[in-house]
DNA sequence: TTTATATAAGACCAATAAGGTCTCATTTGT
DNA sequence: ACAAATGAGACCTTATTGGTCTTATATAAA
């Protein structure tokens, strides 16, 4: 696995969404320019984060993209995954066409075991923590005191 | 990060020699063969781990490999680092210039903290470990039984 | 209801990296 | 000297990434 630039982009929209609030209208320009992501690259990314209920698109004049869910409840791992699909460190893991032995091998199991740690570190940080620090923004955004806590899941 | 193909074979090429034990030569063919590694890419991997003084390599008729230290010192990670350099999940933790905010940025915090948690499993992984279990091998290897340990580092 | 402003969906393209091969040189045992 | 092995790096092919372009559709406002 490695976070590509689709996934780091999706993290800076959905952050930037946070950052705005939950249930707020942004236009796919304004958070492009903000977060330095190219326009119509933004637009498939965002395609993606719909599918996945994160954000939901309002075509036509005066559309944008707006989050769906508070930034407390959002897990970096969701909005990572919901791009580059689930996390795999190696093809072992996922598909036992490569390796033989699959299923009953021990560098395996290691795989698996630091993929899940992965997992769970990323699953335990929600945007509204990541928004009390400094992140990856272009220029400063309002961070309202109450999106801040940890995730559910 | 992804363990490429290249890796995985490193790995494998190690797991071998390391049932083989520290300090028995064994030939390209026969590793190629037996792990199921593309005979001139083992020689391309082979070069990264001598370089790294995991093996030594002897030219010549009745040349080939040997593995250079004890198999309870060598840790997965730095067999898997010498083949696909320092382990890193994003472009961001190595350098600033794709991120402007880089350095001073919550997300880039929790990508290094996953990024240090998985090298330190993978550190914690030892070959004499990884043999006392059924690995990926494509025909059985005998296992001598003061090859199992922990790792030094 | 027309027009301007947005996004949708997916085909398409360029750049990079992965995976692997080939060639020519060098080394070493016999 | 010769055969059997590897060294080093150029080279090729394919897959993935990163991104654009085109055509269609939706909506607000004049």
């Amino acid at each position: 696995m490695r976070l590509t630039r689709a996934g780091e982009y999706a993290v800076r929209c959905v952050l930037y969404l946070s950052a705005k609030g939950k249930g707020t209208l942004i236009g796919r320009k304004e958070i492009a320019e903000h977060c330095d992501i190219p326009d119509k690259f933004l637009a498939k990314i965002a395609q993606q984060l719909a599918r996945v209920k994160l954000i939901e698109i309002s075509q036509g004049a005066r559309g944008g993209y707006v989050l769906k869910r508070e930034p407390r409840d959002i897990s970096l791992l969701e909005v990572v995954e919901a791009i580059i699909g689930e996390i795999a460190l190696n093809d072992c893991v996922t598909s036992s066409a490569v390796c033989r032995a699959s299923g009953n091998c021990a560098v395996n199991r290691v795989w698996i075991k630091v993929r899940n740690q992965l997992r769970d570190t990323l699953a335990g940080v929600s945007f509204a923590e990541l928004l009390t620090e400094d992140s990856c923004f272009l220029a400063p955004v309002s961070v309202p005191l109450d999106f801040r806590g940890k995730p559910k899941r």
